[in-house]
DNA sequence: TAGAAATGTACGATGAATAATACATTTACT
DNA sequence: AGTAAATGTATTATTCATCGTACATTTCTA
C-alpha cells in the first residue's frame, strides 16, 4: 500500500503543522517522482487527503492545505505538574478500559522496586475532551496502596490526588518522553490510524521513603495534546542553567484559530 | 504491505520496550486472527523481525524476543539544558546538510517576531553518535544574528554558544514535544524506515528584549534518544508544585546492560 | 490567444501480496 | 506414548494495488 503510506506521510505533515493552510502541495508528477512511484498511486493519497477534508485540488490550480477546524489542543507544562492535572480533569472525561490486580512484569516489577511476591493494580483509562479521546494511560500502582481507593474514583478523580488521600507522600518523579506508533488496540481507543505517531510518556513516582507508588504508561494524540517547556535562563552559577518559568505552565485551552505548532520544514 | 505494517509494529513494540527480552510472541495463528490477516501474512512480518535479529523463532517453541545489542542511547534531561548540550556536542559529530539564507515563512516569522523583509539563516544538519545518527536539526537564525559566525563553526559547536558568543543575550526560551512520522528526507537521514515514529522538538529562544534569535526544529531517533524529566516535589504554596531535579539531569551515558524503557503493556 | 501546468478520467497489462489449504516437524506436557 | 501447540514447507488461486499511457479539462500567465 504505497498510496496509503504516502497518505499517512502527507496527512502527518499537514496536521503536525509542516505545512501552512493555503500551502500547495508540489504537483502529482512531482511527488510521484519523489516517492518513486506511478502518478496514479500519488492520485490514491491525494484523493484520501480530500476525503479526510485536510486538502482541496482543483484542475489548473493545484492542491491546497486547508485550515484545520483544530481539534482542542491540550497543552501540557512539565513543571508545576499536579494543578495542571487536577484542571485538566475537570476539563475532560475518563473511561474505565481495565481494571484488576495482576503479577507486575519485570520491568515494571524493577522499577517500582517491588518485592517479588508483590501484586499491583493495573489500570486502563481513555481520556477524552469534548468526546474526543487524547491519551490512553496504563497505569501500575502496588496493591498494598491501592486498597485505598476503589474503581469509581479512578473515573472520577486524578490518581494524583488519590494516592495522596491514601496518605501517600509523592516526593520525587521521573518522566521519560519518547515517540511510538499505534497498534490496534490502542489505535482503536484513541480512534486513530494504526501505526499512527503517538507520543509516549513513561512516568515512575516514589514516595519520600523512595518506594515506587506510581508506573503510569501514557499515550497521546500529538494532534490533540502536546507538552511544552517554558524556561527561563537562570542567573546563578555561571549562567548555564535553566529553569522551568512557573507563571506560564499548566494551560488547559484551545489556542486561538492560528494553528502554531511544528512547522517549516520543506514541503514533503 | 499488510505484513510489512505488521512487522513496524511489531518492531516498534520490541525496540520501545513494550516486549521485553526474552517474552513470547503471540503464535502465527493469534497474531493472524488478531490483525484480521492470513497466517501467511503473518509469516512474512515474523521472517523480517528474525532478519532485522529482533527475534529467535523455533519450532515447537514460538518467537521469542532477543536482547537487543542497545544502541548507546543519549537522554537529554530538560532542565539544566546548556550543560548538557555542551556535553552533547563533545560527545558526538554533526554533519552540515544545508546552509544558506532564505526567505522565512509565515511560522516562522511570527514565531521569532519577525519584521516582513527581514531573512533567516537556515542550516540542516544531523548529529551522529559512533557514526549513528539520532537527530535531524532545521534552525532558523535571524540573519543579522547569524553573520556573526560562519558554516564551519556550525558543524563544531552548539547553536547557543555560538549565540553566546555573538553577545546574544538568551533569556527565554519555548519547548514543545510532540511525535511524527519520518518522511522519506528525514528518514534517509537519520537511517530509519519511512514512516517510523520521531520525537519531534521544536524550540524558540528568544532574547532580553524578547526577539526571536533561534528557531530550532528538531527531530530524534526514540530508539537512541529520549527526554528525561526529574521531579522533586517542592514544598512551596500548598505543596501541589513540581520543580526539575538539579543533580540529576545532564546525563550523556549508555546504560547499563539491562534495558530501561517503556515497558509492559500486552505483548501485540 | 496560445501555452504551460495543474487536475480529472479512462483502460488494460502486470505482478506482487495475500489468502486458503494441507501436511511435516519440533517441543513441551500429561 | 500420545497429544497439543508451536513453527516450517509447499502449492494454488485470486485479488488488488500499481504502472504506463493517452487524452480531456480547468486555470493562470505571458
Amino acid at each position: 500500500m504505497k498510496a496509503h503510506r504516502i497518505f499517512l506521510l502527507l496527512k502527518d505533515a499537514i496536521l503536525s503543522g509542516r505545512m501552512e493552510p493555503g500551502e500547495k502541495l508540489p504537483g502529482e508528477l512531482k511527488l510521484a517522482e519523489r516517492h518513486r512511484v506511478s502518478r496514479v498511486t500519488v492520485r490514491r493519497a491525494l484523493q484520501a487527503l480530500r476525503e479526510a477534508g485536510l486538502v482541496a485540488r482543483r484542475p489548473g490550480i493545484g492542491t491546497l492545505v486547508l485550515e484545520q477546524p483544530l481539534d482542542a489542543r491540550l497543552t501540557a507544562s512539565v513543571s508545576n505538574l499536579l494543578p495542571n492535572m487536577v484542571r485538566m480533569s475537570e476539563a475532560s472525561d475518563v473511561r474505565l478500559l481495565e481494571f484488576g490486580y495482576v503479577e507486575p512484569t519485570g520491568v515494571i516489577r524493577e522499577r517500582l522496586g517491588l518485592a517479588s511476591d508483590e501484586r499491583v493494580q493495573r489500570s486502563i483509562r481513555v481520556r477524552s475532551m469534548n468526546g474526543k479521546p487524547f491519551s490512553h494511560l496504563v497505569t501500575h500502582v502496588p496493591a498494598r496502596i491501592a486498597l485505598n481507593y476503589n474503581e469509581a474514583d479512578l473515573a472520577d478523580t486524578p490518581l494524583f490526588v488519590l494516592l495522596e488521600r491514601s496518605g501517600v507522600r509523592v516526593s520525587q518523579a521521573t518522566q521519560t518522553i519518547s515517540a511510538v506508533l499505534a497498534d490496534q488496540e490502542v489505535a482503536q481507543a484513541l480512534e486513530v490510524a494504526v501505526g499512527s505517531p503517538l507520543i509516549a510518556l513513561t512516568r515512575v513516582v516514589c514516595d519520600q521513603d523512595g518506594r515506587g507508588v506510581e508506573h503510569l504508561d501514557a499515550l497521546y494524540r500529538p494532534d490533540r495534546y502536546r507538552f511544552q517547556i517554558e524556561l527561563n535562563r537562570a542567573q546563578g552559577e555561571d549562567g548555564r542553567y535553566w529553569e522551568p518559568r512557573e507563571e506560564a505552565g499548566g494551560e488547559v485551552s484551545k489556542p486561538k484559530a492560528r494553528r502554531t505548532s511544528k512547522g517549516s520544514r520543506r514541503p514533503v
